[in-house]
DNA sequence: GCCGTTTTCGGCCCGACTGTTTTCAGTCG
């Protein structure tokens, strides 16, 4: 069983606790758990259950590292399955409604015996439910609503997606005349591959009109509240968006609390309590005495919020003695303790960007010529292109064969010549790796390419040991340059396929291949969570839009963002070198 | 259930909004 199955029991198991009413920092225990268990190295679990130093990871104790144990030896877990046949399978679901907690599920359950959605639709329209105790006309109707709306609205969106709806708002608050700062939050602004609903923090003198505002903006199809100080939409599509307006003397404060992530803000504030202060969305005030942590801040006016007011973020972070956090490594990992040491990787930036790999044209599936592709990299500002057009095995897309490959290298090398363009084109191939692990054409074709993107289209049910094998053989043939999107997976419609990475990842080092961090926002992979570790191994990244019309290669920004989260430095991503160091890289690969 | 230079027990982040109440519980972030 692998890592993240057994993350997903924990989890299941805190969700279960929640249904039963347990101890909620027992529920929270288990949350945590998982996440720490996400967070591991791929290939890491097995060792450290092997040197039983499973308890060595924060947020694993005896009794996680017992149950983690059982689940991964014998895929089952004793516990589990007891809870599991304790509570009504239908109670999860009702969940997901919005509004909808433990403890109302619980109610429902308990006193009307409902105990899935199909009953709970029923009991709201008989008008059983508005008779409930706690419960009257709204929360039945908002219960119905949340039924009909629950395919909808329950899901993630794309970070790609998420970011053009809030990029335009971001720009039009800041407009608004009684905006003094405005700033998107959340997972967007972390840079997460996908996002729950989108927060916007305000400082503004007045409120009203920004409120009114932003619940008018076109799209929206609900307002779902709206108060002084605090607003929530949910445009069409699903996606929710929420607006705070706070004082400017705490726009810093609400920032970085509503960026969280939740893991680093609980670090942030034990880190300030340790040193005699308390951390809130409110301010960051002395820890003793009376008072809530907003009554404090108000008594300070934000005046002389000690031991600094915050301008920025940095200043906040500083005021704990912490160098500056960028939102990306917010994630409750190790970066509140890297921050405290200075340690902080010095992450990729957008401007070291060079070019990229791994783009198609219309002599396969790409919806714009080579030129077009050309002339749209030149326009970014990139020095290099590399085009890699599917092989002949990959029929669906319209792969290459040997000659039509002959001729697009003919093609490119004319191109250069020609010097029509400053963007130097390299020639590349997305070369289907067979079910076998050979690759699917033979090496005297590939030699003449200035590199080979090997990737898997087919066979995509393999078992784990058949495609670990089959990735590691196409790894260890010569002349693969770097392996593309490597779990194949499609965020919110596809899981990877079962892969062994950690033996991937060791492969790819041992044999100088690059591990793509294909930059399509659908792929973003290989996810962030598994490069960091890798990248300090000796990993060498490749920031791939797998471009497809000239209007994909922007997608490198989103693949930026995982690399940030990676922690990835400029020094571990290829593309980011210049064309020489580029050339001579393919060069002595070759050789 | 986890954690600890306050260490084996007693904490564990905290406030806004909604809908239900008539002073607050539940949900959410």
């Amino acid at each position: 069983m692998t890592k993240n199955e057994i993350a997903d029991i924990l989890s299941e198991i805190a969700t279960l606790l929640e249904l039963q009413g347990e101890n909620p920092f027992k529920i929270r225990a288990y949350q945590s758990g998982a996440r720490a268990l996400e967070a591991i190295e791929a290939g890491e679990l097995a060792r450290l259950i092997a040197a039983e130093e499973l308890k060595s990871v924060k947020g694993i104790g005896d009794a996680l590292a017992q149950k983690i144990t059982e689940l991964c030896q014998t895929g089952r877990l004793e516990y589990f399955d007891k809870l599991k046949a304790s509570v009504a399978p239908g109670l999860v679901e009702m969940l997901q409604i919005p509004g909808m907690g433990p403890k109302k599920v619980r109610a429902l359950h308990d006193k009307l015996g409902i105990a899935d959605i199909a009953a709970l639709t029923t009991a709201c329209q008989d008008g059983r439910v508005a008779e409930l105790a706690g419960f009257g006309e709204k929360t039945q109707e908002k219960i119905l609503a949340g039924i009909k709306n629950r395919e909808a609205y329950g899901k993630r969106h794309l970070w790609w997606e998420a970011a053009a709806v809030a990029e335009p708002i971001v720009e039009g608050l800041r407009r608004l005349p009684q905006v003094q700062r405005a700033a998107a939050a959340g997972s967007l602004r972390r840079g997460l591959e996908t996002v729950g609903d989108l927060d916007f923090i305000v400082a503004a003198t007045d409120v009203a009109p920004v409120v009114a505002w932003f619940v008018a903006l076109p799209g929206v199809k609900e307002v779902t509240a709206q108060g002084e100080t605090k607003a929530s939409v949910r445009f069409e599509g699903g996606l929710q968006a929420d607006l705070r307006i706070v004082p400017d003397a705490q726009f810093v404060f609400a920032l970085h609390h509503f960026t969280g992530s939740k893991d680093h803000n609980v670090q942030m504030r034990q880190r300030a309590l340790a040193r005699g202060l308390s951390l809130s969305e409110w301010g960051l005030v002395p820890a003793e005495g009376e008072g809530t942590a907003r009554e404090k801040a108000e008594k300070q006016k934000g005046a002389s919020v000690p031991p600094a007011a915050p301008g920025d973020e940095a200043a906040l972070f500083a005021a704990l003695g912490l160098h500056f956090v960028p939102p990306e490594l917010r994630e409750g990992l190790d970066e509140i303790e890297q921050a405290e040491r200075g340690a902080l990787p010095r992450l990729i930036e957008a401007g070291d960007l060079r070019g990229a790999f791994h783009n198609h044209t219309t002599a396969s599936d790409g919806g714009n010529t080579l030129l077009e592709m050309t002339a749209a990299a030149e326009a970014l500002g990139w020095d290099y292109l590399g085009i890699a057009d599917h092989s002949k095995a990959s029929f669906q897309a319209n792969g290459l064969n040997e000659e039509r490959l002959a001729r697009q290298i003919e093609e490119i090398h004319a191109l250069n010549a020609s010097k029509r363009f400053k963007v130097h084109v390299f020639t590349g191939t997305e070369c289907d790796i067979l079910s076998d692990g050979r690759l699917d054409f033979d090496a005297d074709v590939l030699r003449p390419l200035d590199y080979v993107v090997a990737s898997v289209h087919n066979a995509l049910t393999q078992d784990e040991d058949t495609m670990t094998a089959r990735l590691i053989r196409a790894i260890e043939d010569p002349c693969t340059t770097m392996l593309g999107h490597a779990t194949g997976r499609l965020l919110l419609r596809r899981e990877g396929y079962r892969v062994d990475l950690g033996r991937v990842i060791d492969a790819a080092i041992a044999h100088g291949v690059i591990i793509e961090l294909n930059a399509s926002p659908w792929r973003l992979d290989l996810d962030w969570r598994h490069w960091r570790r890798a990248a300090e191994r000796g990993l060498l990244c490749a920031i791939n839009p797998d471009a497809h019309e000239t209007s994909g290669l922007q997608h490198v920004r989103a693949g930026l963002n995982s690399a940030r989260k990676a922690g990835l430095t400029r020094e571990s991503v290829l593309n980011t070198r210049s064309l020489a160091d580029v050339r001579s890289y393919f060069a002595a690969r070759k050789a």
